[in-house]
DNA sequence: CCCTGGCACTCCACAGTCCTGAGTGCCAAG
DNA sequence: CTTGGCACTCAGGACTGTGGAGTGCCAGGG
C-alpha cells in the first residue's frame, strides 16, 4: 500500500522539516533529494501520504510536515540510529573518565548528553532496587539520635538520621551494626524487607525499641522509597524549539520527579533503545515532545534509564546514537569502579 | 535634589510597571494613586527623574519605565519590606517541618521559594568550610578499595570511594579510622588540613601508603573542593517574563554551577537582605535579572546563602519578605535536627 | 516660585488592503 | 503511471490610515 517511493519522500519530508523546521512542498523535495520524478507526481504521493494520515498541512497550501505517525514510521522503518563519530566517541570516553564518583557520574552524563544532542538530556539515578547493600553504618550524634547510613554496590550512599525513643549504649548501638551488617550485607534490596522482620529477635530486648526506629527507617529508606531520582539538564536547548504556548508546561514538567520517573517508566523495561513520539506520552504537558531512551546498567542488569526529551521533530538518528553510545559507556563506568 | 513628590513618583511608577508590566503614563498614574496634583505637575517631576537616569522611555510619547538605577533607589528607600501573611507563614512552616534529611529539606526550600514569589529560586547547600567534622568512617569495598564517609555536623555525608596503594587489613583499616575520629572529631573544616599533615606519624609505617591515599582523598574533598552545589528550581516561572532574547542565555546560566556559585558569592558575606539589580550582576548573561538574596544558617553563623532570580521588573518587597521568611525558618530546621 | 490647564505634536499599535510567491489539486496528454 | 500545464488558495510582508496615549511647552493663577 505504500510503495518504495512514497515511503522515500516521507523519509525526506522527515529529514528536511527536521533541517528547517519549515513545511516542505513538492518542488523543493525533488531538487534537495535526487528522486527521479517531476514535482507533480511527488504530489501524488503527497496526497496519498497525507490522506493515510502520516503527514499534513499546517494550511492550505503550504508544505507538508509529519504528523505523529508520520514520525513513527520513519523511526521504525526509514531509518537507522547514526554511529557517532570517532571524535565524539573519544569525547563521551574521556569526559565520562574523569567522574570521581556516582554523582559525578550521573552529572556529567547529563551534561554530555545534552550536549551531544542539543535537547534536554534526563538522567535517572542508578536504581536501589536493583543493588545489594554493601554495608551498614551507624553513627552516633547525640544521646537518642544516630545517623544510619548505608552503601550499596552501585555505589550510591543513603543517609538518615533516626530519632531513638530511648538514649543508646554506644556499646548497644554497636552490636546492633554488627548484626545489620551480618543479616543485610550482600543482600539483594528486594530481599532486605522480609530479612528486617526477622531481626528484633537477635537483639537484647532492652534494645528492641532503639532497634525497631532503625529497622523502620531502613524500610522507609530502602524498600518503600521508590524514588529514584532524574536529574535534567541542557533545559536551555528547548529555547530553539518553540513550543507555541508550551515552553511553560514543559519546564514545569521537568521539574516533577514524579512525573520524569513515570515518562521514563512507561517506555518499559528492556535494555534497548525506546522512541516515544508526542502523544503517545501519556504525560500532560509532554504530548508536544518526543523522548528517546534506554536502559543503561552493568552487564545485562538494567539499572535505571537515560535519554533526550525534545520536540517531536528532532533528529532521531542522532539522537539515538547518542543515547545508545552514552548508555554504554556509562554503563562501563559503572562495571570498573 | 529629588523631593518628596518626586520619590512618591518613581515609587508608583515601579509599582505600576512591576504589576502591568507596560510603560507608565502621566495621566494613569495619578488615578492609580491619589497624588493631589495634576498629570502636569506629574510629566514635569517625570523630566526630572529622567534627566537623572532613574526612568526611560522606550520611545518617544510613551509612558517612562524604571531603569536599573531607579529600581535601586526603589529597593533602597522607598519600600520595605513586606511582611507575609499568616497563613503563608503556617504554609511555609509545615511544608519545612515535613522535611527528613538535608537533601530533602533543601529541596523543599527551593520549592517553596519558587512557589511563593513565583520567580527562579536558587538555594545553596549548607557550606562545608563553615560546619566541622563529626565523624569519619571508612568501610572495606575490596581488598584494595575502600569507601570513605564524613558526615558533618551540619548532617551533610560526604562520600568517596579511595583507591589503595596496597591491600590493606581490615584491622589497619579499623585502626585508620580510630586515628582519623580521635583527630578530626570535632574539628572546623578549616583546621583540617593542618591536621591532617601531622596524621601520617601515628600511623604504623607499614600503613602509610595506604593512610596517605586516604589523606589526600579528605583534603581533596573537604578542603581544595569548594564547590558547593546549588539547587535551583521554577525555571518555569521564566516564561512569563519575557527575556527578549536573552531566555536561553539565562537558563545556560542557571545550569552552570560555577556560575551560581559566583552570583551568590557577589552578594558577599553578611546575613542580610541583599538585592543585586541588573547590571549591577557581573555576571554575563544575567545582566537581565535581578537577585534577591540572602545568608542563612543556624544562630548566627551564615552557612550559606539563598534567594530568588527573577526580571528586573520583580516584586521586590514581596520576593524580600518571602526570601527573609524562609532563610529564616530554614535556619531554624537546620539548627533543630 | 510652583502648580495647572490648554494645546500642538509625536509616534506606537492596530486594522485594513493589496500583492506576491510558494504550494496545491486536478486534468488531459504522453 | 508519469508529466506538464493551469487555475486556485492562502500566509506573510509591505504599505497606509487612524485613534489614542503620552509628551513638552507655555501662559496664567495661586
Amino acid at each position: 500500500m505504500l510503495d518504495e517511493r512514497k515511503l522515500a519522500v516521507l523519509r525526506a519530508i522527515v529529514e528536511d522539516y527536521v533541517s528547517t523546521t519549515e513545511p516542505v512542498g513538492s518542488k523543493s523535495l525533488v531538487d534537495r533529494h535526487n528522486l527521479d520524478v517531476s514535482p507533480a507526481t511527488i504530489r501524488n504521493d503527497m496526497a496519498v501520504l497525507e490522506e493515510q494520515g502520516f503527514i499534513v498541512q499546517p494550511h492550505t497550501s503550504a508544505g507538508r510536515i509529519p504528523t505523529d505517525k508520520g514520525y513513527r514510521l520513519f523511526v521504525d522503518r526509514l531509518s537507522g540510529v547514526k554511529p557517532l563519530s570517532s571524535a565524539e566517541r573519544r569525547a563521551i570516553e574521556t569526559f565520562l573518565a574523569g567522574a570521581y564518583d556516582l554523582d559525578d557520574v550521573v552529572m556529567r552524563t547529563v551534561r554530555l548528553l545534552a550536549q551531544l544532542t542539543r535537547q534536554v538530556a534526563v538522567v535517572q539515578y542508578p536504581s536501589l532496587t536493583r543493588s545489594s547493600v554493601r554495608h551498614v553504618e551507624l553513627v552516633p550524634l547525640a544521646a537518642k539520635r544516630i545517623m544510619l547510613v548505608i552503601i550499596t554496590d552501585t555505589g550510591r550512599v543513603e543517609q538518615r538520621s533516626v530519632e531513638l525513643p530511648d538514649a543508646a549504649e554506644e556499646d548497644s548501638i554497636m552490636h546492633l551494626r554488627a548484626v545489620l551488617n551480618a543479616c543485610l550485607d550482600g543482600r539483594h534490596l528486594t530481599e532486605v524487607a522480609s530479612v528486617v522482620a526477622d531481626l528484633p529477635e537477635l537483639v537484647d530486648p532492652m534494645d528492641r525499641p532503639n532497634a525497631a526506629a532503625v529497622f523502620s527507617v531502613i524500610l522507609e529508606t530502602l524498600v518503600e522509597r521508590t524514588d529514584e531520582r532524574v536529574v535534567v539538564g541542557g533545559a536551555a536547548n528547548l529555547t530553539t524549539a518553540d513550543f507555541s504556548r508550551g515552553l511553560r508546561e514543559v519546564l514545569e514538567s521537568l521539574e516533577e520527579q514524579v512525573v520524569l520517573m513515570r515518562l521514563l517508566g512507561e517506555s518499559g523495561d528492556h535494555p534497548s533503545l525506546t522512541v516515544r513520539i508526542g502523544a503517545e506520552n501519556t504525560v500532560e504537558g509532554l504530548r508536544g515532545t518526543s523522548l528517546v531512551a534506554t536502559g543503561y546498567g552493568t552487564g545485562d542488569q538494567v539499572l535505571a534509564r537515560l535519554g533526550v526529551l525534545g520536540p517531536t521533530r528532532m533528529d532521531y538518528p542522532t539522537a539515538m546514537g547518542a543515547v545508545r553510545a552514552v548508555a554504554r559507556y556509562v554503563g562501563q563506568i559503572l562495571a570498573g569502579s
